[in-house]
DNA sequence: CGATGTCTTGAAGCAGTTCAACCAGGGTGG
DNA sequence: CCACCCTGGTTGAACTGCTTCAAGACATCG
């Protein structure tokens, strides 16, 4: 029986819940109806527009967030000015460091996007309840150090030809879990963002772009719209095995 | 009262861990005497040199392990034999990724060691069981997340000299918690390693130590033993806030 | 004491940056 | 409705920081 079925016509599930794509998928799939009921008093769902900051590096923090629809970026900046992307949420991944009091990072939404948040304690004091909850969490945060590592060998070791295909690829593979031959879809980031990214400039990103696209292993539609024809071939530019 | 101490009166405990100097940093430190004398039949203790591998990239994994002395490198390699280094583990650190089969590097001892090992069945089937222990897992799982991207930054944006001055620095800070104005310590890294930690090549790396030596930033003894004076000068040639 | 591996130093080359100009699209106001 | 500007992206030319290639110094160990 499909679950999400079931789930909409139990009226002890919140009826934002029961409309929430993020449900089953992201860390609220460890709930049950009822630590659903009791946790949605401490959630709001809002849409944010991008550039939105969630939270700022050093500061404070008071809520967590799910992400429902867009991407956001988690950044670090130096005092000088210098900017690297090390992370990009998609939904429906978790935003926040639990057992940390102050940000090490900022978060900031890269498109417009929609987030479930929710406050601090709430969910601390969930956690630290429900087993199921901070293993579905565990298990989120293994998949971000697993992500973090390959970029670490794409950050120190790749071209930039290989970077700027690898993000393409990346972008292209988290629209297209299926992998197939050809996608199509809409960058969630600027030239610049790309940039901060890939650990390059903004000229040098545009001029590999512009390479991938005489070359043809790439079309490019109004600066954002990209149309992979074949996802193996941008592979292999990319230096993935 | 001293746990340590308490516990090394326990009989419970087996002789083994009673003697660990990792016993209470390290995961074992959320297992009852019970549990750590169930686990202690599938664990086993050894010496390793340097250079030997614990798991290699692409390999079924079989075991986990707790390092308790010496350092650990993770490393992640291309096809063409381009390679990164993505972590560093230290003592009481654990190595090992669990809920996943296979792993997605290498993992190998950087300097001479000693770790103990255990099957990954015993350790999957107690962190299903004992939700302190995934705790622990996870806590570890947000610093080595933490540190992957604070290198990330370093890897992406900041000069060879200030990657180098970052990589002593990170090793000063380890071998001296402390902090204090003055550390010595032995690299426990060969210059091609830290080369491919920093994303260098070996020559720029025996540049920039030539360099930070000619300031007297740092002193160097028979190449692996560094003493750095001051601290704060390092942390700032490293861009570190 | 030579042999081997590790590290340093030097010189030349090149990938990516920097600086500057240009272009396209989209909104604003005269 | 067009001139204007403003933002984000592209392109070009000169520069530079790191790499590459090659040789030499140093340490360690049979």
């Amino acid at each position: 029986m499909d679950k999400r079925l079931n789930d909409g016509q139990d009226l002890r599930v919140p009826a934002i819940c029961r409309a929430c794509d993020a449900r089953h998928r992201g860390i609220c799939g460890a709930m049950t109806a009822e630590q659903l009921a009791e946790f949605s008093r401490f959630t709001t769902r809002k849409k944010i527009g991008a550039g939105t900051e969630l939270h700022g590096q050093g500061e404070r923090v008071i809520s967590y967030a799910n992400v429902l629809r867009g991407v956001v970026k988690l950044t670090k900046v130096m005092q000088d000015g210098r900017q690297q992307i090390v992370g990009l949420q998609f939904a429906p991944d978790f935003i926040g460091r639990p057992f940390a009091s102050e940000s090490t990072l900022t978060a900031e939404a890269a498109t417009d996007a929609e987030i479930c948040a929710v406050s601090k304690g709430a969910l601390d004091r969930m956690v630290a309840t429900a087993p199921d909850l901070e293993h579905k969490l565990y298990h989120q945060a293994l998949l971000e150090l697993d992500e973090a590592r390959d970029w670490m060998l794409t950050l120190g070791r790749k071209t930039a030809r290989e970077k700027v295909a690898s993000f393409l690829h990346l972008i292209a593979a988290h629209y297209d879990p299926e992998c197939n031959e050809t996608v199509a879809f809409d960058l969630p980031l600027s030239r610049q963002d790309i940039g901060d990214f890939l650990g390059l400039t903004i000229e040098t990103v545009s001029r590999q772009m512009t390479k991938l696209r005489q070359e043809e292993v790439i079309i490019v539609e109004n600066n954002r719209h990209v149309i992979v024809s074949d996802m193996e071939r941008l592979a292999r530019i990319a230096g993935i095995d």
